[in-house]
DNA sequence: TATTGTTATACTCTATAACTATA
DNA sequence: TATAGTTATAGAGTATAACAATA
């Protein structure tokens, strides 16, 4: 059976809710998000990282955080985050320091070597998923993140 | 130090390249990435299931799939598949189904309760992912997708 | 030979619950 | 009391390598 996108046109104007084949926004949005998904994985697997070491990398390369920012950021529970750091510091990428302010805390800081890796990560993702923006003018470009960043909940 | 939009457009005159801060495209990219990541999480978890298992589900909504086409589309390795199915069969969701064409193959198909649960986690994805297009207009939704679809290379 | 799918193995990832220590 | 973080545990997810059966 074929359902391609004029099968789904077709369909929008009979049955205005989508049923079991999804919405083309939607089913554009998660094909969108596997190819992000994927971008991180590859970028990672040719550098000796997991996809979710990718991302933790990436989000250090602005400076330090602490754990439950980063457990907030990357939507996951504490300990998930602890099992995550204890796997990136034990491959020396990553140091706990100690908060001055707050004796309870760590902050999770990027080494020598987690730094230039991190940075190179950041820099190879960026430069994959820049290419999805090729074609688009500069204000088509902004309006797109405009949208996106209208659309999405404030982060916590 | 202060890294809002006025000053990557600025930087992006002088230095073109992306260097530690990433664009603004890139990063709305990802926070899209994790909010629908989120929300196959938060609908899963909500009917006992993980994100990946609603993954799946949601995939043979349109009707029975091989192993090695969901391999394809999920970008996992077939004996990822391989315990992925066999950990919705064990709960009742999906059956192998041998192929009549093809002796090798099986095709992983929704049982009755297998069913029931995919339309339903497959709408309330539906539902929450069209809640970020509420506020476009119908020509920026289609715009939108069309700018997504053309991005995004094709399916394998 | 190539493809479909599985098994065995070794990790990584993740959440839950219970805990310590500091605020 | 609330927050920052860890440990213990159990299960899920994933890739690699080697294998069987069919095309």
């Amino acid at each position: 059976m074929l359902t391609g996108e004029a099968d789904l046109m077709t369909r929008a104007h009979t049955t205005p809710q989508a049923t079991t084949a999804g919405t083309a926004f939607t089913t554009a949005l998660i094909r969108l998000t596997q190819h992000v998904e994927q971008v991180f994985g590859e970028v990672g697997r040719e550098r000796g990282l997991t996809p979710q070491q990718a991302h933790v990398l990436c989000h250090l390369v602005d400076g330090p955080i602490g754990m439950a920012d980063l457990s907030r950021r990357l939507h996951l529970e504490k300990s998930s985050v602890t099992g995550l750091v204890d796997r990136v510091e034990r491959r020396g990428l990553v140091a706990r320091v100690r908060d001055d302010r707050d004796r309870r805390a760590y902050r999770v800081a990027l080494t020598d070597e987690g730094s230039r890796l991190a940075c190179e990560t950041h820099e190879a993702v960026n430069q994959r998923l820049e290419r999805l923006a090729a074609d688009l003018a500069p204000a088509e470009r902004d309006g797109l993140v405009a949208t996106i960043l209208r659309a999405l909940p404030p982060p916590p």
